[in-house]
DNA sequence: GTCTATACTCTGATAGAC
DNA sequence: GTCTATCAGAGTATAGAC
């Protein structure tokens, strides 16, 4: 359902894809059923497929819908600010899309352990040119010695991967941890030490 | 099959296992199907079902199969040894980890993205248990000024975060990298420089 | 717009011939 | 040990009443 009519129609759009959300993020594309999703959205299933005329439309709306939030923070990076401010701000960023919307990291982590049979078209028109001009920005910033030099596609990477852990494998990281604990708080000063160590000239 | 009597038993079981770990490391438990398994293993389905009494079955097997040979390089850290090359040692291994055995990689990334409903228990039981002791060797070491001091449970997870990385989104790193690249191996010196500048005193 | 009923396929698992 | 045949249930999707 590309543009609701009624308030009907938008209200049970959202529960759609809120359940959707929930279903995919932990059992993937294939592992997802539809009776779970209808179940969680509290509609029938023939209903559901009023909204949505396939499971792939579903998965679909979900991940068109993951990829611009995904790439805000690596676009608000601004090429004329103060090089390791830019970058700890981007892990921040990063680190709170992690902590606040942990369904859609898992998402997206699912599509691309399955290989990213859908997401692979976005991945490569817009997720490479962008880290492509984020990683010339870096290598201006490493040429005029105002962080020190690394691999910047790798850099970017690490960024990803470290604060993307923190959604992704939050029941290990919780259940090693112990009680006691807030993950994403430590994570953030933690991280803050480490790419400032990384980075300092 | 716990214990194959004959050569055609073993090397039966070990295709299904091998066919296993690429479809559910792939799709997860409930995305796996057992056709595809069998498919792949290049039998029938009840024949497989001769083997492993259900499709439950297989994936525990395969599970407790990985979890000694995830744990290993943490356990070989020395505690006696010098610290920072004991850790970028274990950084090192992980990392061969990812590049030669990336499907048992991407297994455990989908029981932990599905909330570890299988594997629980042993991360409760044994991971836990083998981190908190490890990170108290790192407490000591830094108590001591030779390493700079860092959350021990968040510098193992930064380590596991980064060299898994490589294994779970390798199709991604692929992708955005583009051609003429050794992924493991630009990886491998990068991660050598990032622990170094984050752990020398 | 929403429901019941249902068509049809896939999936996990079993029975029984060879 | 391996196969064909098959079952019961779950899965996606559709038809049609209301």
């Amino acid at each position: 359902m590309s543009r609701p009519r009624t308030r009907i129609q938008a209200r049970n759009s959202a529960a759609i894809l809120e359940a959707a959300l929930d279903v995919f993020s932990q059992h993937g594309f294939r592992g997802a059923t539809l009776d779970q999703i209808a179940e969680v959205a509290g509609l029938s299933k023939p209903n559901l497929l009023y909204y949505f005329p396939s499971k792939e439309a579903v998965h679909t709306a979900l991940l068109s819908r993951l990829l611009d939030t995904w790439l805000d923070p690596l676009r608000a990076m601004n090429p004329e600010g103060e090089p390791l401010a830019e970058i700890l701000a981007y892990v921040r960023r990063k680190l709170e899309l992690s902590r606040d919307f942990p369904r859609e990291s898992r998402l997206f982590a699912n599509e691309i352990l399955q290989g990213a049979p859908r997401i692979m078209p976005a991945i490569e028109g817009d997720l490479k040119p962008l880290v492509d001009s984020s990683a010339a920005v870096l290598t201006r910033w490493m040429d005029e010695g105002r962080i020190a030099r690394v691999p910047p596609h790798h850099l970017i990477f690490s960024i990803w991967a470290l604060t993307q852990h923190y959604a992704d494998f939050d029941v290990q990281v919780r259940a090693v941890l112990g009680e006691g604990h807030d993950p994403f708080a430590e994570a953030d000063s933690y991280l803050e030490v480490l790419f400032t160590r990384l980075l300092r000239p």
